[in-house]
DNA sequence: TCGCGCTTGTGAAAAGATTCACGAATGTAG
DNA sequence: CTACATTCGTGAATCTTTTCACAAGCGCGA
């Protein structure tokens, strides 16, 4: 397939394909474009996603527990191995194998199940707490919807997803054309 | 409040909050910073969040329904006035005062009501069928939670959640730094 | 084997974004 | 009223990203 081809299915130029796909190395044959087996297994070793991570979700509310649901994340190698919640009324209750635990085996369970990844659906309260903790209980990366900014240590990336904000980029957009209301 | 000031607290630097609000106008009164409230309307007004926005949900599933009860959005302006599904299960129950509908009442209900934002949190596979009934029916704006790229016209602006991509970001910071695992 | 039609990989150019740095305002204190 | 300590707004300089454009490589068919 071709960068021309690769460029219009993913909504950029025929250029910046070659750019960008230039920076981690040489993957196309020239006249013949680029092999996409090889190309796609190349990219999911750089991407990190030739493998499966383990993932613990922190917070079984709204939208912890629509998240733990959506099979996409187990079909692209996201397993989500623990959860965690403070309310009682929801520790000990299974989903789908998984038991909701106690935030006080957070530590223990991160260690013993190999966590790397955490998402962050709690209250932005208890947010800051619990990203610190995962952290020290050797945490590599943080998903994040509690609206507020996390202090991690900057080898930690961070994710923030921030829906309200993805609304008023759609309200800029459209209130933008409009001289006045 | 210095553009010293509001830099810290945004992650950002001085210079970058000076040039960025100047491309809006001249808000701040030199040897005094910028007036915090008058700053924020200003803001608000720019960025078209100075008003209500009338949201429509389209799909009461997992991810649907936890973003309608998620009370920061109502909080900041974006009211979700109507909720369509097309399991007659769900068709008729109540959520906060919001009655489930037949997407077959979409269209006149974007109308009635001067839903102008819609919220597609629906299969895939009915994605773009619903984002083209929006637009055809008024919609100036989706926020889009379906893995697909919507085809709309360009004066419709979308905004596109992938949460798949998102820990695929940490994954690739994660794996970035490892030469070879 | 050679020529031809394609397409990559990549320097160079252009465009865009960030940072620098300083003149011009502004309030304050004496 | 003047001197001074601030801090904005903004051109110029720097840095980054994107686009251009073309030599070099590749397969194919004669
Ligand atoms: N619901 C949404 O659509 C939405 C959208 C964007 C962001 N968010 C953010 O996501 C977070 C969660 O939102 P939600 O709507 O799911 O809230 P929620 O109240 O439904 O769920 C939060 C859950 O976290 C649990 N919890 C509280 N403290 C905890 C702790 N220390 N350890 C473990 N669990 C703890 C609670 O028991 C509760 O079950 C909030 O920060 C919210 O701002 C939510
Ligand atoms: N659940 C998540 O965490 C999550 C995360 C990211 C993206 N998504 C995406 O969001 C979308 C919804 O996911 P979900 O997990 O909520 O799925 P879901 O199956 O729980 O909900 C989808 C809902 O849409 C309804 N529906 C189907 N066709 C419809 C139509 N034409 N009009 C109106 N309603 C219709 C279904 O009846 C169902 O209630 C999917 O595209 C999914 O890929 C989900």
């Amino acid at each position: 397939m071709s960068s021309e081809e690769l460029a219009a299915r993913g909504q950029t130029t025929a250029a910046q394909v070659r750019k960008d796909l230039s920076h981690f190395g040489s993957f196309g044959k020239r006249g013949l474009g680029y092999p996409v087996d090889e190309l796609r297994a190349r990219l999911r070793r750089i991407l990190g996603i030739d493998r499966t991570w383990n993932v613990g979700l922190v917070g079984a509310g709204r939208i912890g527990l629509a998240l733990f649901e959506y099979p996409a994340f187990r079909a692209r190698g996201f397993d989500c191995v623990a959860i965690f919640d403070s309310d009682p009324e929801k520790i000990g209750r299974e989903l789908g194998g998984v038991v909701v635990q106690d935030p006080s085996a957070f530590e223990e369970a991160v260690r013993a199940l190999g966590i790397e990844l955490i998402v962050l659906a709690v209250p932005a309260e208890a947010a800051q707490e619990m990203a610190q903790r995962g952290v020290d209980a050797g945490v590599r990366g943080i998903l994040n919807f509690a609206p507020i900014r996390l202090n991690v240590p900057p080898r930690v990336p961070v994710e923030d997803v921030n829906l309200v904000m993805e609304l008023e980029a759609l309200s800029f957009q459209i209130s933008k054309d409009e001289p006045d209301a």
